[in-house]
DNA sequence: AAATCGGGGCC
DNA sequence: GGCCCAGATTT
């Protein structure tokens, strides 16, 4: 930490100087994204939060979907939460999804519509968190307040040499203040983007483009060789091991999915009736009688199996064609169905997803 | 402070 | 196979 106060006081009298060198090639670099043709808070929130840890490139054709299917903010609040889930199927971290929805219908149905216009008012509104806070307060509003995104984290550890965890509340606080001292220098939604957009486009994970950096002449790290080094991260979680086991039934018109409940992945997401074994050498016949009453009754043949990687988990997944009368299953959950037609499902999540489609 | 939540692109 | 991405929320 001393290192990096230090490292503050050397570059304040060239702030100027670097602010208005990132947002010249902000200006002339910039990619041309449907939400920056607007300050629409509506359209500058659901970019916000569709981008919240989701490369823009795979978020994009959601935007241009949402956008479509719920044009204002009071489509959005109007809709049911299985509508919006079913539209951000597919593109994961689905408490976003939720949390957009119950954001919209606060603000269409308390707020006459109207976001609010500071970052303190809008990081009340569920899923909105520091970050998307001062994003839209910045970019919809004018409000002088930095953003720090992973980008930006990586940007400024490098132009300051930072070694310490990016990741670590002190070391943001740190960084935050740093950038709040020259945000005056730009217009606050253009100063936010253009350090965010040097970090996507110019200041890169792994072998940035310094040669082509409008900052590079200030950059501690360029100076010292350090940049590939940086940013310095905390050690990340192992994965996790999950044995899923699927049961599928279907006849001609209906097919049979329950909903996932809180508390684990793909929550509110539907699928087929499951079980989760604890163990890789949990085999069938030991899990068949906790699912049905008879299974004398029950015919069952493996259809096939996929390994799905997550972030923080590997799922081994089994799927068995089974026929019997659905009265002779054990359930937790109620059963429903759904007829079968690929559009009218409600929201799956991508394992299953891949399943249907193999099929 | 640590765990959890997804999916895809890139090396 | 690991890393990272326009992070937030819960414990």
């Amino acid at each position: 930490m001393g290192n990096f106060f230090v490292c503050k006081m050397i570059f304040c009298r060239f702030m100027q100087e670097i602010v208005s060198n990132i947002v010249a090639w902000y200006l002339k670099n910039a990619r041309d994204l449907p939400w920056r043709n607007t300050r629409n808070p509506y359209s500058v929130w659901l970019s916000e939060v569709l981008l919240q840890q989701t490369r823009v490139n795979q978020g994009l054709p959601y935007y241009e979907k949402f956008i479509v299917h719920f044009p204002t903010i009071h489509h959005l609040a109007q809709a049911s939460e299985d509508e919006v889930l079913k539209t951000w199927q597919g593109l994961g971290y689905y408490s976003r999804a939720r949390n957009l929805h119950k954001t919209a219908r606060i603000v269409a149905e308390s707020l006459q519509g109207n976001f609010p216009q500071t970052p303190e008012g809008l990081q009340k509104l569920p899923g909105l968190g520091p970050y998307t806070a001062a994003a839209i307060a910045s970019i919809a509003f004018n409000y002088p307040e930095p953003v720090l995104d992973g980008n930006v984290a990586r940007v400024v550890s490098r132009m300051l040499d930072i070694h310490e965890a990016v990741d670590l509340p002190s070391v943001k606080k740190g960084m935050i203040e740093w950038l709040r001292g020259q945000i005056a220098y730009a217009e606050p939604g253009t100063f936010n983007q253009a350090w965010m957009e040097l970090g996507a486009l110019v200041c890169l994970p792994a072998r940035p483009l310094c040669d082509s950096c409008p900052i590079a002449s200030w950059c501690m790290a360029r100076q010292r060789g350090t940049a590939e080094e940086l940013p310095v991260k905390k050690a990340k979680a192992k994965v996790r091991e999950r044995w899923f086991h699927y049961l599928h039934l279907e006849n001609e018109n209906a097919i049979w999915l329950v909903q996932r409940q809180a508390g684990d992945i793909w929550e509110g997401l539907w699928e087929f009736p499951m079980y989760e074994a604890a163990s890789e050498k949990e085999v069938p016949s030991d899990w068949l009688p906790k699912l049905v009453a008879d299974p004398q009754q029950v015919k069952i043949s493996l259809q096939r199996r996929f390994t799905h990687l997550l972030t923080h988990q590997r799922i081994h997944a089994s799927f068995w064609k089974l026929s019997t009368r659905p009265e002779n299953l054990r359930l937790q959950q109620p059963i429903f169905e759904f007829p079968l037609v690929q559009e009218e499902l409600p929201a799956l999540h991508r394992l299953m997803d891949k399943y249907l489609k193999a099929n």
